[in-house]
DNA sequence: GATTTTACGTA
DNA sequence: CGTACGTAAAATCT
């Protein structure tokens, strides 16, 4: 059936979305189905009344298969076919006709029919003129169906018809007005950064550089005062300095006493600039007073957070980010006006949402992350080419053996060519991936997970021998790396890396020196990192720290008391008297703790493993190399040894209902925005993850803070902290480490507290314990 | 050459 | 239907 636009033919605001659906073709009316009962509720979300609004569609019929691909006779959807020309040109003269003040184009289809363009992720949220009925103002933002399929992408969908709704009171694209001065002289430069050093009504200034790699040289320099006044300075163009010696001294000189004065600075990733500046040209950064990036983590952390996508929900401004290929300076200047306006915008954000002091956490967190980026960590290459001596042996090895056996010379790290050899060639039964939902296709797969099913079914030694070899050439990738002339190499730990607060570890791009990421650096190869020389590594670890966590949150008496009567215990009095893996063991069979057998133990630990955060038989299955029969009576034992654990996620799901929002036991709230099982583990895994990576970092910072001059902090492992030392200084940082990581939190009016244990060695690989 | 998929290392 | 990450190599797209 036709499903023409509808609403009242003055109307301010005009909805266009890309096609009717089954519900529409049925009833002949746009936005009907579970798509427009999404828009109706986004609508009232932005406070828009959709019955003061034209809304329609740019195609009028359902497309076979609901592809919409089919009205167009190119792939990339940029050529319409007749049909589509036609419903375009209707839509053309319904606009023309109606003269709304805004058009919201609702997904790809439409902002491609209104605007010429596609690419609904970098344009949704910006304004933008229509080309089809030129004169007229656009806002792109998602299409409901999208939303339904990624939950995420509701918020910004939510603000962006805000600002349509603004934006509908008025006719014409506002004017974008900035002050921008591109490319100044050295002394306009200059005197510009005197201005912003002296003049009383300057009290923030937003800064961003852009660099040329390698080596991360600043070839513009971008400052603002507010969101209309910026500068860019060009520093280097090509390769070419843009001012003489003298005149750079002259203008380092004076970023240096203005950057150097405590004024209030304000940069997106500041991690990043603020390390660039002090490493190329010795300058601190005295008061960071704003990291758009942490306050965008903190206030919704699961959304992007790059300075494009936070414009596009801060302010209401044309998109600027494909001027980099055109028009540096413009583009600089623009970062810094833009990141100025955002923290304006974020100040409010953080107030309104109540998490200053969870944003206050993460920004206390950068002198150490920016330590840590430009200290690095040594190598041991003697260590490492005998690493990868060995591990090119064992890859001969096992090449040859799998050579031998299936008299082929294949790539084993194919996906596809071991799919080839051994699910038709071998006749093997073919296995598949864990579907998401069993809506999902079914694909197969060739992981060790399926490699270990299939060496129990087949008894071939194939699938084991595949396994062997790819272990050892995945080996080989983490030995492969550059260092610097120092002999170290380097991360760059993000504080906005994740959902749960934990840092991540990446590529340093200032220093790419290493395997890039730090913290999944195998066991087996850690011994080529080692403390300076004349230094010894002290790792300091919680111990079991999520399973506490987990404790205390399920309210379980046996396991807190099991914790709080462990704690300050020996190693080895823990492991025979206060094991929460042998606790385990005991509860699901029923036995005395001291009778547990090695296997039982294993089991209860494996068990809590897979099951803390509601894992099912599948996870048993692979962890024990078990039948599933045996898998759901151990889960059946453990649930009955646990039966606080089922209250506990209850709890969560009811959390989750009120209000979306779940809040750890630091006070950091997260919102949820995802739907189903899913939402549901991840939420179950929130509080316990949460709490120790912050605990860890809260810690670290402190030590930075009072330790930092006389003990180098080397790495942080989400619930370890390695610092190096002199060997006679063993006892006194460990006692500094105990000072700072051992606190207590508060929880129902108990008080939780984390034990940590430490080792001592020469190198990553060889810790020794140390009590 | 750019982007996506697969697999796998860590806590 | 463990969670949270980042990267290398292969596969696929354009």
């Amino acid at each position: 059936m036709i499903v023409n636009t509808e609403g009242p033919s003055n109307a301010n605001i005009f909805i266009v979305g890309e096609a009717p659906g089954v519900d529409e073709d049925i009833t002949g009316r746009p936005f009907i189905g579970a798509s427009g009962r999404l828009l109706d509720t986004l609508l009232s979300q932005a406070g828009i009344y959709r019955h003061e609004c034209l809304v329609g569609n740019v195609a009028r019929e359902m497309p076979r298969d609901n592809k919409i691909g089919v009205y167009y006779l190119d792939s990339k959807k940029t050529i319409p076919n007749e049909s589509m020309k036609r419903w375009i040109g209707e839509l053309e003269m319904e606009i023309k006709k109606a003269k709304p003040n805004i058009v919201i184009a609702l997904g790809n289809t439409a902002l491609h029919a209104l605007c010429g363009e596609h690419g609904i992720d970098k344009l949704r949220g910006t304004m933008m003129e229509s080309t089809l009925v030129p004169g007229v103002k656009v806002l792109p933002t998602n299409h409901p169906a999208r939303i339904l399929r990624d939950w995420s992408a509701y918020f910004p969908t939510v603000l962006d018809l805000r600002k349509a709704k603004t934006q509908s009171t008025f006719k014409g694209i506002p004017k974008d007005v900035r002050n921008l001065v591109i490319n100044p002289s050295k002394d306009e430069w200059v005197a510009y950064c005197e201005f912003l050093l002296n003049d009383s009504s300057v009290n923030k200034i937003s800064l961003d550089i852009e660099t040329l790699q390698p080596g991360s040289h600043i070839s513009w320099f971008g400052m603002a005062h507010s969101f209309k006044d910026a500068m860019s300075l060009q520093l280097i163009k090509g390769r070419t300095p843009q001012f003489t010696e003298n005149e750079e001294i002259e203008i380092w000189n004076a970023i240096s006493n203005l950057m150097e004065s405590g004024k209030k600075f304000i940069m997106h990733n500041a991690s990043y600039d603020a390390s660039v500046i002090f490493l190329n040209h010795g300058i601190t950064t005295k008061n960071i007073w704003m990291d758009t990036m942490i306050a965008g983590h903190t206030c919704w952390t699961e959304m992007p957070k790059n300075l494009g996508f936070m414009a596009s929900i801060c302010l209401t401004v044309p998109a600027w980010k494909h001027l980099s290929g055109q028009d540096m300076g413009t583009y600089n200047a623009l970062d810094a006006a833009n990141t100025f306006g955002i923290a304006q915008f974020m100040e409010k954000e953080i107030e309104r949402l109540g998490v200053y002091d969870a944003y206050k956490r993460t920004m206390n967190q950068l002198d150490s992350i920016m330590m840590l980026g430009l200290q690095g960590v040594l190598v041991d290459e003697d260590a490492r080419e005998k690493a990868f001596i060995d591990t090119k042996d064992s890859i001969n090895e096992a090449k040859e053996a799998l050579k031998v056996f299936t008299k082929q010379d294949i790539n084993y790290n194919s996906p596809k060519q071991i799919q080839k050899l051994l699910y038709v060639d071998m006749e093997f039964p073919i296995q598949y991936k864990r579907r998401a939902s069993v809506h999902d296709k079914r694909a197969i797969t060739t992981d060790e997970g399926a490699m270990k099913k299939l060496s129990s079914i087949t008894n071939s030694p194939l699938p084991k021998m595949i396994t062997k070899y790819k272990k050892a050439t995945k080996l080989l990738t983490f030995l492969k790396f550059k260092t610097d002339e120092k002999g170290r190499v380097y991360t760059s730990y993000n504080p906005t890396g994740t959902d749960t607060y934990r840092w991540s570890s990446s590529e340093n791009i200032i220093l790419p020196f290493g395997p890039k990421n730090l913290q999944n650096i195998p066991q087996k190869i850690r011994n080529i990192f080692t403390p300076d020389e004349g230094k010894v590594i002290v790792q300091a670890d919680y111990v079991q720290a999520e399973a506490v966590v987990m404790a205390y949150l399920s309210n379980d008496h046996i396991q807190k008391k099991l914790f709080k009567d462990g704690f300050g215990k020996t190693d080895a009095e823990r492991k025979e008297k206060y094991d929460i893996h042998r606790l385990t063991a005991s509860l699901m069979y029923r036995i005395p703790t001291k009778d547990i057998s090695s296997e039982q133990r294993f089991i209860g630990k494996k068990l809590r493993h897979s099951l803390n955060y509601s894992g099912g038989p599948q996870v048993v299955i692979k962890e024990l190399e078990c039948s599933l029969h045996e898998a759901k009576k151990l889960i059946e034992l453990f649930k009955r040894a646990n039966p606080l654990l089922e209250s506990y996620y209850e709890g969560i799901k009811q959390e989750l209902r009120q209000t979306r929002t779940l809040t750890n036991l630091l006070g950091r709230k997260r919102r949820f925005f995802g739907r189903g099982d899913d939402l549901y583990r991840s939420a179950y895994a929130y509080k316990p993850q949460s709490t120790i990576g912050e605990m860890l970092n809260l810690s670290l910072v402190n030590f930075y803070n009072k330790h930092g001059e006389d003990v180098d902090i080397l790495l942080q492992l989400h619930d370890a902290i390695y610092v190096q030392c002199l060997e006679k200084d063993v006892p006194i940082v460990v006692g500094y480490l105990k000072e700072e990581m051992i606190w207590p939190i508060k929880v129902n009016h108990e008080e939780m507290l984390i034990d940590v244990d430490f080792k001592v060695g020469k190198n990553w690989g060889e810790m020794e314990l140390y009590e």
